[in-house]
DNA sequence: AGATATTGAACAATCGATTGCGTAAATTGC
DNA sequence: GCAATTTACGCAATCGATTGTTCAATATCT
């Protein structure tokens, strides 16, 4: 139980001021050099480490970030965060992990407490599409950087590292409708923003290419659990005058489509075209592969940090980085003479290392 | 660009003390019923919020548990995470999540930096199996509470939180051998413990039931990347005298080897049997389905957390978790006349809504 | 040698909340 | 009515590092 050692004990030891320890510490130019070297000696000997916690009450620094995610543990969120945490590690940050389980108030209360906590800045994917942001103006008025990602509000500025939501769903159905896909239905969720997006997409390319837009065949659900999923493909799957395709918001949905869809005797993409959004590690495992659009979640946890770290003007940027729609087998129908689909399996390895 | 109000603000403008507005504020008994309630008043009204890094400084008790692992976006660190964060919100407590990226000086550098920031706790799945614990023994010498998870150190005494690594995979390897397989292989990571654990597991399976061990089968890397799982899985498969089974010693792994033995034109379960490690997600969506064993890491993450937070004595404690051999698809030979296997698929959802 | 410039380091305030101790005023007890 | 409590609050130190300012001691220059 050794208790620490301190700037002051060894401002003791030398008979100096504390100050000259500090400053030498860091090699500040105004200690000779002779002082400084006998102190840093001395200070890595008795193993001293700052205190960061005097230091961040002084300078007002704490350099650390915090984020907000609605769960750790889903793919996208969770490499978003791994590129997060890269990134301001380079920089010398720390990151504080909230999850607000997708509940408004929770995520009032963790804003809060990071708030609190003086973050240096904040990333934050929202819970829920709302109306009310106080929780979020008290950064902007102490100029914290604040940068959203993913799930952004329409209704508040500030940074924001987003995809193209409405363009990607776009070319994820008009990718189905050139594969000759006639009704094609999209499972999605309520009251987020992205969706909304998303299902306008879907809408504006059926649109472009004169298919009418059935919302018999337009289903959604406040959350896309697995059991919402399941409920929802199941009754457009059964229901008389089913689609012939499906584009689902989400990877987990279409996967679980094409799940019950084998289940139900029907050959995907024979008889069932799937497109999914994300490009979760489960689309490339499911049989047949999953045709979705490519997100780079890495890549936007980066860029949210490297934005949040270099924060000079607070001009509100808007950066939509692109998506790529990825073919694979559930979307591409089999011609004559050809009874796998292997030939579409496109195999690819994430640029991250990701063996354990 | 409103500066913050603190205590300070506050006495002035009743003409008291900052001691008790600090009072009043928690609701200390020492102050009187009408002082308390007009200065939280006033407090709530001009937006006050305690400066917890002066808290901190002052009370020395930081309220931040400190988590380390290789990767935050790998699915098991991902879910014991948000169960890790879980637990700590409830309990008022800040988690500050640092990746190693399976290198020891990285871990040595953000343990290091984690010890400076003064965490109240520490969470730390290892990077690499070492033999210097210099950069954990500081916090038991500052009597900070330290526990292990998934990946621990043989050599250095504290709480872990594990599952029987030995004994699953003995599950596992019996489950093949009951199910008639003869060469069943090997595939795993060198230089992690766990998998050294696997690995005798698997052997010792194979002794008690009169199998030899026949090393030109088990094959590892240093690392299973979807690269190296391939390599690997590919050398096995196409040596001559194959083996009619794989435990892989993590779920990643074994689709890779599934999805390479249905290239090969194997079948599987009828042709080799695979058996996964983790029920990650993948392991349910694969075709067929994957057995694997399941480990709880969200739960993982909720116990380890609550026993940072709780520690009264730090005695060394090793909680083992219970696993699960999770029989699906990939392992169990068809019967004749039942050409498909969807009668094994295990439907399970996670007890946690993943919906986005 | 005298004046000026430079070096090296101490002083003291500061960041904002917390808390042990002391004390004047109000209340209670007899 | 006076001592004994109790109530309500102020004082001042403290947590540990940082930093603007000051100042004495050398060093440099004409």
């Amino acid at each position: 139980m050794s208790t620490d050692i301190t700037i002051y004990d060894i401002a003791k030891n030398f008979n100096v001021s504390p100050s000259t320890v500090s400053r030498a510490l860091k090699g500040h130019k105004s200690i000779s050099k002779k002082r400084t070297q006998e102190i840093q000696a001395y200070a890595r000997e008795k193993g001293f480490q700052v205190n960061s916690v005097a230091a961040k009450l002084r300078t007002q620094k704490t350099h650390t970030l915090g984020v907000v995610v609605t769960w750790i543990n889903q793919p996208f969120f969770a490499s978003l965060i791994s590129g997060i945490e890269s990134v301001a590690q380079e920089h010398g940050f720390h990151v504080i992990i909230s999850q607000t389980h997708d509940q408004h108030d929770l995520e009032v209360q963790v804003v809060n407490n990071l708030f609190n906590s003086r973050v240096d800045g904040i990333i934050i994917s929202l819970a829920i599409e709302t109306e009310s942001f106080a929780h979020l103006e008290q950064f902007k008025n102490r100029n914290v950087p604040l940068v959203f990602v993913d799930r952004v509000p329409s209704a508040f500025k500030g940074d924001k590292v987003i995809i193209d939501n409405f363009q990607s769903a776009f070319i994820a159905t008009e990718h189905l409708i050139k594969q000759g896909y006639k009704r094609i239905g999209h499972i999605t969720a309520t009251g987020k923003l992205i969706f909304k997006q998303r299902l306008d997409g879907y809408k504006a390319a059926l649109n472009k290419y004169g298919l009418d837009i059935d919302e018999s065949i337009i289903a959604s659900a406040p959350s896309l659990s697995e059991e919402n999923s399941l409920a929802i493909a199941r009754k457009l799957l059964t229901q008389e005058n089913r689609p012939d395709a499906i584009f689902a918001a989400i990877d987990s949905t279409a996967v679980i489509t094409i799940q019950l869809a084998k289940e139900m005797g029907l050959n995907v993409p024979n008889d069932l075209g799937v497109v999914g959004f994300n490009n979760d590690p489960i689309s490339s495992v499911v049989d047949p592969q999953l045709t979705t659009i490519s997100q780079p979640p890495v890549l936007m946890g980066k860029i949210a940090a490297e934005h949040v770290l270099n924060n000079k003007e607070h001009m509100s940027e808007v950066i939509t980085l692109d998506t790529e729609l990825i073919v694979r087998g559930s979307s591409v129908r089999l011609t004559e003479g050809n009874s796998n689909g292997k030939d579409l399996s496109s195999k690819q390895f994430s640029s991250q290392d990701m063996g354990q």
